[in-house]
DNA sequence: ATTTGTTACTTGCATATTGCAAGTATAGTA
DNA sequence: TACTATACTTGCAATATGCAAGTAACAAAT
């Protein structure tokens, strides 16, 4: 078979295109876990969510695959990896930053987001490639 | 039975609650389509994306229940619906203007949202209660 | 008066995604 | 050797999505 990897968006709105890539209840998490600083399976698998292990491992590749995180290994063995953002990531930060400021603005039941969480940059995630 | 309508969020994370009312390919898009003048069915069933009649259905039930719309009868006979953003609905176009920014600069498949959409502010979304 | 068309849905059903529980692989520690 | 930990995979039931078709209420054309 032909690896049709071809990414078959549903429009060319580029809100429509935001969807087709992270528009699921999971996918924006394990970003706003990045941003801060959890990089493990297990610190993913910690939040208070609680996403299941089935979910998780296929967001971190899907994540991976359209250029979102990026891993290392950081043992050999046995071989894990840490998961990092990219820029393409951490962009995704005013994203995050808005839905928080909408969600504590407009349902009571939610908390607010920590300061520091409102005041970071996208600039400031991306791990140096050292 | 009891009417168990009490919202059950995953957490009281601001973003996951969000993403618990809102985190899902097609809501967006609907709203969206409010934030330009659309408001009838056949306005959102002919969207480039093309959503299911049963989907499109599902979401404004969904969107009316969680306060983001609101819809008027526009004809009595037979009995015909508007559906209009609330202000809670309105608050959502900066989360509509950051992931439509982040797609067009990191996916280049997809189209430049038009200026306009870019300067829209909330408040001119909202329309007077007349 | 009957047919055709329009709008706004609902229903049925196949497929895909999600969620839970359990299992597996590779190692470190007692 | 047994126990524990991390990072997954697998199986399967429950839920959501997507497609096609059907329905209800009316308006307009024949």
């Amino acid at each position: 078979m032909a690896d049709n990897n071809t990414p078959n968006y549903r429009s060319e709105c580029a809100l429509s295109t935001a969807l087709d890539v992270i528009g699921d209840k999971w996918s924006l998490l394990v970003v706003r876990d990045m941003c801060m600083k959890k990089s493990r399976y297990g610190d993913f698998l910690s939040s208070p969510e609680g996403i299941p292990t089935n979910i998780l491992a296929n967001r971190l590749r899907r994540l991976e695959e359209t250029g979102i995180l990026e891993k290392r290994p950081y043992q050999l063995k046995p071989l894990r990896y840490e998961y990092f953002l990219t820029t393409k990531g951490a962009n995704l930060l005013p994203v995050i930053q808005q839905l928080a400021i909408w969600a504590h603005q407009h349902i009571p039941e939610c908390s607010a987001p920590p300061e520091w969480f409102l005041n970071a940059k996208p600039e400031n995630l991306v791990k140096a490639k050292g």
